[in-house]
DNA sequence: ACAATTATGCTCATTTTGAGTATAAATAAG
DNA sequence: CTTATTTATACTCAAAATGAGCATAATTGT
């Protein structure tokens, strides 16, 4: 513990990297086990600016070191620096600053090691078979007993969770996530001295420092750009059909589309080319498609535009 | 300098702020001059994790120190941390990460002090009166020239700015900024010793350290984030006009909007409510509106999906 | 009074979108 | 080998959103 009161500026900086896969129907994350803690963590590292000459590099660095994936899409989320959600308890003097990438992989290229499910850690974020149970039998009840202490956060429960005629937006998964720790109902609170007894009821498997935090900004983010950026095919092989597309975009963004109009939409996009091929498995053919790099020259860069259905009410 | 190649991991964190308003029909920022330097800088200031528990707490402290505005809307940026684009040739032996952030204020709130047009760094971004004379008579054929001994690059160029059939996207203000850097044309460039020469044509104005890029980043963050986002009302007054706010938006999408079709847009938003006042000029008055917090029920939370025109042919 | 200016209302053709029906091409079961 | 099952793909249709423009209203300046 530093004692004098001169200040103590010294900085380290971590880079923890939530890699994410499509696999088995599961959105997954590369997931490190320590001996001492049962929680998991990302795999992360320090920055050091004398060997790497930027944090991409040392990222990759340290995913190459701890685990051995291929990584396509790297992108930067977010520098967490608020003191005391981060080795609180820990010897280190110095003041650690927390950078969180996303970073993307072909399930092919995943290498060994384990990988776990994305939602596991957030189930109420995975609405593909209608909405979660646990959001009315858990979640929401507690957090209106929260805010019978703290209804200046009313509004941010009501746009968060999509309460009182608001509408749910996949996108906002860190809000989400902070109401949850900020109310006390996620383990990592009580770890981090929030709140004196840990939550009578888990929601969602806890991990190791705020690397719960950084897979909610992961999320988030993903679910945000494929909207507007081609990425989700840095998550698909080489060839796919587009059912293959259409379940790996499911799984991002955590609703079930409209087949016939997905695959309206993705053709149209002009992101992808037939290749004459096809997969056979059980029913028809499916037509094997490949990424189209070269991008249809009049069509704006986009990504794929989903939706969940029609907003407003319907005319009888 | 450091002499000893036991590695110097001391590191320091700037927060710099891109602190924008609209006023007087410009997209404006906070400047700040240095008597020693003709450029201009953002406001910036350490990180000191021991005096303060965030970093946007941080922020706020410098902005209140070195300018006096009231800040609206703050958003983390980005974490830049590559080596040699920043303070190259300092006394101090640390490392220096830069971390930006966005701001925005009301023209209201703005204080004393200066206030830059931002466009003047970017000429190359405003095409509000049609597209800009500086890209085909300047920019276009020196990167063509740079193309040729690194045609790698191509695609980039294609892409950022919407040769060959790609179209121009306004988002792409970083992009645009660093390929215009890593081509020489850029005047920071040469102060970092990537080109011997300064560029013969200075492309925009130039600022100290890494600002400019941070500039950069701010508004093509801006631009994004107002099409899903009500962020356009942290740079309103407190009452405006439709025409008003067209306005602003036109300032930070860099073109020009369709009056009518703005006008059904944002009044099928939502996000605005009569007030019954009405404000007069020249010409017929306008009613007042003003920024409605609790949203519609009814709508989910998007911003304003302008759009600039028919990307598709029409039917003859 | 009227020209200029700005605001606002409205129409109209297209395009996009949500939702569904219909058909095709394979495998699995009897 | 015939039929059910499964998956893929084509197509339709109505509703909504979008791009573009015309028409009208309410001011000020002359």
């Amino acid at each position: 513990m530093p004692m004098s009161d001169s200040g103590n500026t010294d900085i380290l900086i971590d880079i923890s990297t939530a890699i994410l896969r499509a696999h088995e129907g599961e959105l997954q994350f590369r997931a490190l086990e320590d001996a001492s803690e049962s929680a998991k963590r990302l795999p992360f590292g320090p920055f050091m600016p004398d060997r790497h000459r930027t944090m991409e590099i040392s990222l990759r660095q340290w995913v190459r070191e701890q685990v051995g994936v291929d990584l396509a899409h790297v992108e930067q989320l977010y520098t967490f620096a608020d003191q005391g959600r981060y080795r609180s308890g820990e010897s280190d003097e110095r003041h650690v600053v927390s950078v969180g990438y996303l970073a993307l992989a072909r399930a092919e290229d995943a290498g060994g090691g384990a990988w776990d499910n994305l939602y596991r850690h957030f189930p109420w974020e995975d609405w593909r078979t209608g909405r979660p149970d646990v959001l009315d039998a858990v979640i929401l009840p507690a957090l209106d007993n929260w805010l019978g202490r703290h209804d200046h956060a009313a509004e941010r429960v009501r746009l968060a969770f999509g309460r009182n005629e608001a509408q749910w937006d996949e996108e906002f998964v860190l809000e989400r996530y902070e109401l949850l720790y900020q109310a006390g109902l996620i383990e990592e609170a009580a770890r981090d001295g929030r709140i004196t007894s840990p939550p009578q009821e888990a929601l969602g498997a806890p991990m190791q420092l705020d690397h719960r935090r950084i897979l909610a900004t992961a999320l988030g983010r993903l679910r945000g750009k494929m909207k507007y950026r081609p990425v989700l095919f840095d998550l698909m092989p080489d060839r796919f059909t587009l059912r293959a597309l259409q379940e790996t975009t499911e799984l991002v963004i955590g609703t079930s589309l409209h087949k016939q109009n997905f695959r309206r939409l993705v053709e149209k996009s002009g992101f992808v080319e037939a290749t004459g091929e096809t997969s056979r498995a059980r029913g028809r053919p499916a037509e094997l498609f490949r990424f189209r790099h070269g991008n249809r020259a009049d069509r704006p860069l986009a990504g794929l535009r989903v939706s969940g259905g029609r907003k407003t009410a319907r005319a009888t």
